[in-house]
DNA sequence: CCCTGTGTACTAGTATACAAGAAGAGGCGG
DNA sequence: CCGCCTCTTCTTGTATACTAGTACACAGGG
């Protein structure tokens, strides 16, 4: 499932040896399964443990560490131990709103400005996941999912943007593996996506918007409730980041 | 140079409590560095001479470094080198559109809802501002400046978004070092502020938006000309910021 | 029984050693 | 004089050794 594909964009001008591949897969592992709540929060991880099972040194694995802590996912106590972060319901909206405030920034560009190209292939997109939806086909409903996202901010001229979105996004998604999605999930979803391409075929700025914000709203509704379910995996008080500067 | 004898002065007098600050005081001093061109584009490091600098192992420096890479500010090219990256001005576009979409939608949420004291508080650093240009203190000007905005996300209920929109902002940064600011520059920045705070004490929402919107473009204006007289210090490809968590 | 001190077994933080590869200087042959 | 080859020396990547500090069990005294 859509995993923020951030960096290692530079790296590629370097033959991507194994040793490079050893640190990317395990982060993508790690992320992997802490955002689909395999590893549940609160569970211990040690650097040397992680660093056996992938038959590694502790270097490595501590650089992985380190960049999950930094985007929130791990928690290093020093000589104590590294644990999987709670779910912290004010960075889940944090990042609600930051999703948001972009992609819906960015539909309203695109719905102004989009041209006949970007529309078709966003039709394009809107067939896949038509098909996903009739085969019940998840992992392919949500790979074109992302991938219309991501294409929305592209037409709006920013498709960097988007790892800021899916790191944003990341945090949501670890809400959304606890909650089992109803089947009528995926076509809601889709209607929704229907939506918006009409509103950005029509160049309604403003309708898109609102049909964006509704969109994104739609599944963000389920983390309250999601939360109280499982009170266990959230914390209330908010992880302290390191701070840049004053 | 100055900086390692602190660092090592530090070292000397309480070494068990600097131990953790090692990194910390170590990644402020080449974000900083790097942010203000006292590094320049393409200048390299070596981990093992920065290490030397600060009289640690390399060990702290590559965590700092691989942090610094993420962020877009430095390049690793295994086996050969580490150079400061030059800027990227898609980069520095893309950090535009966040800012401008967060704070934005921030200050519209504050100006509908901000209350006496929010409003109370965002005057005294207008205040601040104030005496800052009138003695032309730079620092204190920016560092009020930095004050208000967090303070408008605080208001906007979302204090820990600021984190998202500094990383942003440092790309921004980059260019306005670069600049020489005009000595009315101060006194400019410090009008359209208090037409930011009028607006949110008459809950005049979408006037507040655009006003906000005008402002940061007033900043992000110069980078295009910025841009042109220093092209040696960019470049058209693309990089990849990356985001710190929510 | 409870409380306290101590030892042990973990942890992450740091330093150092080693490996692999790239770049450049310099000698040698043409 | 030019080109090629080699060797030295740098770089980062990885592994290992060591340091320091925490948590916890457990024995022993009150």
């Amino acid at each position: 499932m859509a995993v923020a594909r951030h960096a290692s964009a530079l790296r590629d001008v370097v033959p991507a040896e194994t040793a490079r591949a050893i640190g990317a897969r395990l982060y993508q592992d790690l992320h992997d399964d802490i955002i689909s709540g395999r590893r549940r929060p609160g569970e211990d991880l040690s650097e040397t443990r992680v660093a056996e099972q992938y038959g590694v040194s502790r270097t490595p694995v501590r650089e992985v560490f380190h960049r999950l802590v930094e985007e929130g996912f791990l928690r290093v106590v020093p000589q104590v131990g590294t644990y999987v972060a709670p779910i912290n319901l004010a960075a889940v909206r944090d990042s609600q709103y930051i999703r948001e405030a972009l992609e819906c920034r960015a539909i309203r560009i695109t719905a102004a400005k989009a041209k006949a190209p970007a529309i078709r292939a966003l039709r394009q997109e809107l067939r896949v996941q038509e098909r996903a939806v009739a085969i019940g086909d998840r992992a392919r409903f949500f790979a074109s999912d992302e991938r219309m996202h991501q294409t929305l901010l592209t037409a709006a001229g920013h498709p960097q943007v988007w790892d800021t979105i899916a790191a944003a996004k990341a945090q949501l998604d670890r809400v959304r593996y606890l909650s089992l999605e109803a089947g009528d999930w995926l076509a809601m979803i889709f209607e929704q996506h229907r939506v918006l391409i009409d509103r950005i075929a029509d160049h309604d700025a403003a309708g898109a918007e609102r049909a964006m914000q509704a969109h994104l709203r739609t599944v963000f509704a389920a983390a309250d409730r999601i939360a109280a379910e499982h009170a266990d995996f959230f914390e209330g008080a908010r992880a302290k980041p390191r701070r840049r500067r004053a």
